[in-house]
DNA sequence: CTTGAGTGCTATATTTTCCGTAGCAATGGT
DNA sequence: ACCATTGCTACGGAAAATATAGCACTCAAG
């Protein structure tokens, strides 16, 4: 998958992740994001956005139409998730 | 999300995403994955082994029945990644 | 037995990526 | 004019991924 290139990049995923709950700036991406270094949040976001699957508003960094069916599509992982961290 | 730690590293969903279709050995696993560099796999293995997704049967590595579900989760995944490259 | 093909995997050196920190330029309020 | 906040860049060092070679093992055929 093809998507994978793009998505399995650090932080990729965890950055759209967190774009699902709203906007966020800049800087609220980085603090959700554990604080990843700016250098490569940057990078992920242009990359993001390249993808057409984030965009810049004025409340902030926000997913597109194709962003937001991707953030739909990571719901069942999600589910999974809080599944496989009890069993842990 | 914990799981993002384990799968946002590289190769680590495209591995799990080749191991849907059946049992794969590790130099089958290699070719599936654009011949990615026998260390990295191995490290990707161990860590997934640990994290008990995936384990080694005389057929090769196999998802487990937690990274059986994981597959399943993966699933509107691929469902998107398909009409998401159809818009490029 | 020994040769050959396949296996999983390790070793090593090099390149790429990521990280942590500092700080700049722009904007907007007081 | 001042300060806070914004998005983002610069830079040096650390960590991760890469490419390539090849080892040790198993198994089947000659």
């Amino acid at each position: 998958m093809a998507a994978l290139d793009l998505l399995g990049r650090r932080w990729a995923l965890r950055i759209l992740w967190e774009l699902r709950s709203g906007p966020h700036t800049f800087r609220a991406l980085r603090e959700a994001c554990e604080d990843v270094s700016p250098t490569v949040l940057n990078t992920r976001l242009r990359e993001l956005r390249e993808a057409n699957l984030i965009e810049r508003s004025d409340e902030g960094y926000t997913l597109t139409l194709q962003g937001g069916r991707l953030g739909e599509a990571l719901a069942p992982l999600d589910a999974w998730s809080k599944r496989w961290e009890r069993s842990l």
